[in-house]
RNA sequence: GUCCCGUUCGUCUAGCCUGGCCUAGGACCCUAGAUUUUCAUUCUAGUAACAGGGGUUCAAAUCCCCUACGGGAUACCA
């Protein structure tokens, strides 16, 4: 027999947004479409019409396309240039293919594998209460209308009562189903009731829609959370009855709140996808972190590309327990992925980040200098958005925080050399404060590196240069280097920690370092 | 209740299939130290695990059984 090309999906149900545990199976089962070098499908499974939305689908298309999870076939969708979906296997809505699922029912009920079935919620609620109170092994449908005659039906029908569409599982039967990483699983149809294959009027549930459209879209593999290894035995007994050949099942553990318990809405784990996005997570580390959660790239490396993943991806070797959810793991990784950006990557993803700080057009006119700022921040934020707190001294006069305030109260002549070095200040060609004109020093000076400390404009004052005046300034107080940057550091920036402290004094500028230090210092 | 799956450092995991190379490896976190003007980065070192109990075997984290605990299923949701 001829291996038919791998086809994989993941089939997500509208009804609210992508957290990262749907994200993850997504993944995993385009992992292992692109290191098969199959085709990755994408099945919109909308039939819950209360509850599906255009906004969630809209959210969980974004999501993984922000992902870098790109999908052959499915819903049609551009972002950053790219364009995703088509493909000869549609419609890829369900709710667009219910002439398909209306054939096969009859066909079904035809060959004696489905009936009509009449009963109602609150019958079958009370069946339920019934067989709980008297502690029944088995809990769910008893076949009561397995077998209704022609006038049994005429009769219900006559009342009124829209029949559902069951499908007819074996009594007592062993069914083993392999499991991609499982292993062998037996369970027995005992278990399982006759499920509802039609909704009354005619919408298909789950279990029959999914088969179907595997069938039709010619799906090889499944990959799937793990609360679906029931109804892949029902499937399997769907794909005989049509006479089709059942995928592969590969039925991965859910993702566990930090407890360890069920992820619940207010878990971490469960925000949306964007919600990551927009919160300045790369896109590439929320990758990297999710795909961990289950499945290793080798034992000693964490960090990988999409490409390094593809390469090595094994759905056999994804883990069989549910992983933890761990945030410092997550941020960790983040920080790592945004030290290896190029500066200018960088500077462009904490555009959104940084401009509601500033002016209308002020990003723009003040290009080098924002450069010279962030240059400072890549290696100390883990997410783009701890990036306003950090620069926001550069932009308005800060609040001291309690550390500040220590230090600056520590010596009984810390006014004095705030004073002092505000009279120094002054008198020295200091760069302008933020707004001003800096052209002539902020011209591609990338600040970490002391080889670009090199000023376009001749005569502009370098950081290194400010640094010696600083020092000679020190040396005339007769006070330690550290005595002397603390209590000054906390008048300029309202904090303890930052960057280096001529770089900080360089890049505030002159008018605002003068003013701050004048506002704490005392001749 | 019944059925299915799982359980290695606090967390993610390697090792388990094909017992011996495991005095159980890596990473996050935490701690200490080095570097630095603070913070961050970087580097070095350290703490820390085979759920419990039986068995099989010369030998078990690795195979078998039981118990405990956790997760999933048991919908006219997906």
């Amino acid at each position: 027999m001829i291996h038919p090309t791998p086809r994989l999906r993941f089939a997500p149900s509208p009804t609210g947004p992508l957290h990262l545990g749907g994200a993850r199976t997504a993944m995993y089962n385009w992992a292992l479409a692109r290191s098969l070098g199959g085709a990755f499908v994408l099945r919109i499974e909308d039939t819950d019409r209360a509850r599906s939305t255009d906004e969630s689908l809209q959210i969980i298309l974004a999501g993984l396309a922000w992902l870098g999870i790109d999908w052959d076939e499915g819903p049609e969708f551009t972002a950053g240039g790219r364009s995703f979906g088509g493909g000869d296997f549609g419609p890829y809505f369900q709710m667009q293919r219910l002439d398909r699922y209306a054939a096969l029912v009859e066909q079904l009920l035809a060959s004696g594998h489905a009936y009509k079935c009449y009963c109602t919620p609150e019958e079958l609620a009370e069946l339920r209460a019934e067989q709980k109170a008297a502690k029944s092994s088995f809990i769910g449908y008893d076949g009561r209308h397995r077998d209704l005659t022609a006038e049994q039906r005429a009769e219900k029908e006559a009342q009124g009562i829209q029949p559902n569409i069951r499908f007819r599982m074996p009594d007592d039967e062993v069914v083993r189903v392999h499991d991609l990483i499982r292993g062998d699983v037996e369970v027995n149809t005992k278990q399982l009731d006759d499920w509802v294959m039609v909704r009354p009027g005619g919408v298909p549930l789950y279990n029959f829609a999914c088969v179907v459209d595997d069938i039709d879209m010619k799906i090889t593999h499944v990959v799937r959370g793990e609360e679906h290894f029931l109804n892949g035995v029902k499937q399997r007994l769907l794909f005989e009855a049509l006479g089709h050949e059942c995928p592969q099942y590969a039925h991965i553990p859910l993702i566990l709140n930090p407890k360890g318990g069920k992820l619940s809405k207010r878990d971490p784990g469960v925000k949306s996808t964007l919600e990551y996005r927009d919160l300045g997570y790369p896109a590439a580390a929320v990758f990297n972190y999710i795909a961990l959660l289950g499945w290793g790239f080798s034992a000693d490396r964490d960090v990988f590309t999409r490409d390094e993943m593809v390469a090595a991806f094994q759905i056999g070797s994804v883990g069989k327990a549910g992983a933890k959810f761990d945030v410092d793991k997550l941020h960790w990784m983040c920080g790592e992925y945004i030290r290896t950006w190029s500066l200018d990557d960088f500077l462009t993803a904490s555009r959104g980040h940084v401009e509601p700080l500033l002016a209308d057009g002020a990003w723009d006119a003040n290009a080098g200098f924002l450069r010279n700022a962030l240059a400072l921040f890549q290696e100390r934020v883990q997410l783009l958005s701890e990036l306003p707190d950090k620069l926001r001294w550069l932009f308005e006069d800060p609040a001291l925080d309690a550390a500040a305030q220590k230090n600056l109260g520590k010596h009984a002549d810390a006014p004095q050399w705030l004073a002092a070095y505000a009279d120094l200040l002054e008198g020295m060609d200091l760069p302008p404060s933020f707004g001003g004109d800096r052209a002539a020093f902020d011209t591609a000076v990338r600040l970490p590196s002391p080889e670009d400390d090199a000023p376009a404009a001749a005569g502009a004052l370098t950081p290194n240069q400010l640094g010696d005046a600083t020092r000679a300034l020190i040396a005339e107080l007769g006070i330690k280097f550290g005595q002397f940057v603390h209590p000054v550091r906390a008048a300029l920036t309202g904090t303890n920690k930052g960057p280096g402290f001529f770089d900080c004094v360089w890049l505030l500028g002159k008018d605002a370092a003068v003013r701050r230090l004048r506002a704490h210092g005392r001749a």
